[in-house]
DNA sequence: GGCGATCAAATCGCACACGATTGAAACCGC
DNA sequence: GCGGTTTCAATCGTGTGCGATTTGATCGCC
């Protein structure tokens, strides 16, 4: 019926399944927030990074599709981490309208400092690996959900 | 050991919990955008309503507490709420550093509309009450986990 | 081969988030 | 009471997100 509980006539925020996942985002960019300095690199930024050491050398667009984030928000965010020396950009040859997104060396080196990283916040989360796994396939369901609803509207 | 499965040796961002997340905050984003639309709000003020529905005529302080927000996103936030006439922001007499945050009639009324929007967003996430309000719990639990050991460093 | 539709990235404008700083009010120990 | 500390909101600068539009390249249909 609500976001939250159907029956709650007196309204708590904390019970709205949005908020949770608002808030939780929220929390995960404060606790990256320290590590990454190290890196020299935002939370965003960082994500643009782990996606690009799972698939190097792909267009704008397959970054957005993996990112769930479009050109408007990629595009000044990539330029930032090519001015920083973590990629390049380049117009592709077979189709000028792309732009391929590339990992210099010191893009690849980064991999090496974020174990550090992620060792910081997999302690912060302190969730055993199952539970780990479970709540994160839940959300990726919460998302499809989501998309495929704002999707058909 | 990492923030994905530990012994994943290729990395997959849809692993992450902290990019699952984040990406299911965006999806809610998106999916809230349109039926806000009516209310002439934008999804970070439907929650500042929210909450004020919960709990009105508190400090900005109080409600930055309820929504793990600080006073440099709020302040211009309620300013657009208060321009909009959904809400006032005085000065407290007892504690003259207060701001003291309180729902107009419009305000209050706009409760009513956000049944709509509420049911449209349930209908979106697609998930049976118990489960809803068990992931709602672990997020939050999450949540809890990422601001201790953000308090901690 | 030519032209309208489509597609990819960039650009623009606005609204969050948040670290850092500022300024004013209240508190506190003496 | 009075000066230092703490608290609260506001301000500033930077970096996302995203709707809407623009620009340029490709595709499709003839």
């Amino acid at each position: 019926m609500t976001d939250a509980p159907p029956e709650t006539a007196d309204i708590r925020i904390e019970d709205f399944l949005c908020f949770a996942v608002y808030s939780a985002g929220h929390a995960f960019n404060r606790v990256y927030r320290r590590p990454l300095e190290r890196l020299g690199v935002t939370y965003p930024q960082f994500l643009v990074l782990v996606a690009l050491w799972g698939e190097d050398g792909v267009s704008v667009g397959r970054l957005g599709e993996a990112l769930s984030l479009d050109s408007n928000t990629l595009t000044p965010l990539l330029k930032r981490l090519e001015a920083m020396g973590f990629l390049t950009r380049r117009r592709s040859h077979e189709d000028e309208r792309r732009v391929v997104v590339a990992l210099t060396d010191k893009g690849r080196a980064a991999k090496g400092e974020a174990g550090d990283v992620m060792r910081c916040v997999f302690d912060a989360v302190g969730l055993p690996a199952p539970q780990f796994a479970r709540l994160t396939g839940e959300l990726r369901a919460l998302r499809a959900s989501l998309e495929r609803a704002a999707a058909a509207a």
